[in-house]
DNA sequence: TCTGGGGTCCTAGGACCC
DNA sequence: TCTGGGGTCCTAGGACCC
């Protein structure tokens, strides 16, 4: 009984340096949107102290004289670099779960006994630098929350080969032994708090206390972490991905905005993207939520925050149904005199768009939801758009501020790589 | 001056039912 | 003065994840 877990190191800073060969062994670091905070360091950046979330401005200076590089994120890089790994991962491995962007359950529980787990891990690692450039970390175990403390002991000793095998309880029990509670999968920083004052340090502290004791006083989550460090499974795989529960589409903004008629051409296009995830997902929703905050950090301006739902009537996946939901949802929420620094918008309670709810008061061979439109819509903006709604806000997504970003080396004719 | 974006799961408590 | 018991469903909010 074996998972594994692959890992990619630092994912975001390795796909920037695979197409730039000259910062091999140079500090990366990549910045989130608006190049607000780090998001992601190589591991010769983690050397130069910058933090995880660290914000840049605070950072930079320092980071800079010291000969780091920087990143503005490119996720349409990522994104593609990240599926050509979990394709190779579909080859070589019997299950696959993508966990994330960068790392994914293997599961080898229909392997031979006496087959090589260890030898597997070498070879997974090998072909994905071989095949995509991606440097990846290994972890093998018999549960999900074993295999995270895997790969934490390949970074934290450093071991040569990326690749750890916990097998024997000796194994197991010494991993534990070295990874502080807070390390382990499912302990956040309350939890964490909590513990420490029990005196339960260590992930091993915490596979010896009672799991009904400690789902009493805390969780059933927590019990179940607990009885993974025990070696008892309580996360499976999963292989076929279920369908989301909720999509949101939110931005900070590179300059604040602080009237309506600027925001609302932002929140449109925001509804836009979410309605053409909704439909990808081959999902309708029956509500749409429209949120807007000042920034948090600004404590010398008044501070506001506002959240309302529109209910749609039956549920749908028509971008105008949507768009006209959050902009009765938008009005009493927003209000003048705040600078708002962040907006979004988030679709819930989904059904499936094949399933359609008769309405007492319609025709039920009228459907409201032109769903022709919208996929021939989706179809022509699929390469590139070219039909908006009338209110977008054509010429920019959200008000963004980005100004180091890598060419889309992958997924733009345009910006292919050049051989000289 | 400048602090990300997108998710999941669980629980408590209210509304409602018989 | 004294005011049941047991259940389901839904939602908001907290905690956590990468």
């Amino acid at each position: 009984m074996t998972l594994a877990l692959v890992d990619c190191d630092s994912f975001y800073a390795s796909c920037e340096r695979i197409f730039r060969p000259d910062l091999k062994n140079k500090p990366i670091v990549v910045l989130s949107n608006n190049d607000g905070c780090v998001i992601a360091r190589s591991k010769e950046a983690k050397v130069l102290g910058v933090g995880m979330g660290a914000p840049w401005f605070k950072v930079k200076e320092n980071y800079i004289k010291n000969g780091g590089y920087v990143f503005s994120s490119n996720f349409p890089l990522y994104g593609d670099m990240s599926s050509r790994v979990m394709n190779i991962l579909k080859i070589v491995s019997p299950g696959v779960e993508i966990y994330s962007i960068d790392e994914a359950f293997l599961n080898l529980d229909t392997l031979d006994k006496n087959f090589n787990l260890y030898k597997f891990g070498c070879y997974v690692k090998g072909v994905i630098k071989q095949w995509t450039g991606v440097p990846v970390r290994v972890g093998i175990a018999p549960t999900k929350t074993l295999t995270k403390i895997a790969i934490y002991q390949v970074k934290k000793m450093e071991i040569a080969t990326k690749v750890l095998q916990l097998n024997t309880q000796e194994e197991i029990t010494k991993a534990l032994s070295l990874t502080p509670v807070h390390e382990v999968w499912g302990v956040g920083r309350r939890l964490n708090q909590h513990l420490q004052n029990m005196g339960i340090m260590t992930a091993l502290d915490l596979a010896k206390t009672d799991p009904y004791y400690m789902r009493q006083k805390f969780s059933i989550v927590l019990e179940r972490t607990i009885r993974e460090l025990c070696g008892e499974r309580c996360c499976d795989i999963e292989n076929d991905r279920t369908s989301k529960q909720q999509i949101i589409v939110s931005r900070s903004f590179g300059q604040r905005v602080d009237d309506l008629e600027t925001l609302q051409p932002f929140i449109s296009n925001f509804v836009v993207r979410a309605s053409e995830k909704l439909r990808h997902e081959k999902q309708k929703c029956s509500q749409v939520s429209v949120f807007v905050r000042t920034s948090p950090f600004n404590d010398k301006k008044p501070q506001h925050q506002g959240f309302n739902s529109f209910q749609f009537y039956c549920p749908t996946n028509d971008t105008r149904d949507i768009l006209n939901g959050a902009k009765i949802a938008l009005k009493p929420i927003f209000k003048s005199n705040y600078s708002y620094a962040k907006a979004g918008i988030l679709l819930s309670s989904f059904s499936n768009e094949d399933m359609q709810q008769a309405v007492l008061f319609q025709d039920p061979d009228m459907p409201k939801n032109n769903s022709y439109l919208m996929k021939y819509i989706d179809a022509m903006n699929d390469y590139q758009t070219q039909i908006y709604f009338a209110s977008q806000n054509t010429s920019h997504y959200s008000p963004v501020r980005q100004n180091m970003v890598s060419p889309r080396y992958t997924t733009s004719w345009n910006e292919l790589p050049l051989v000289n």
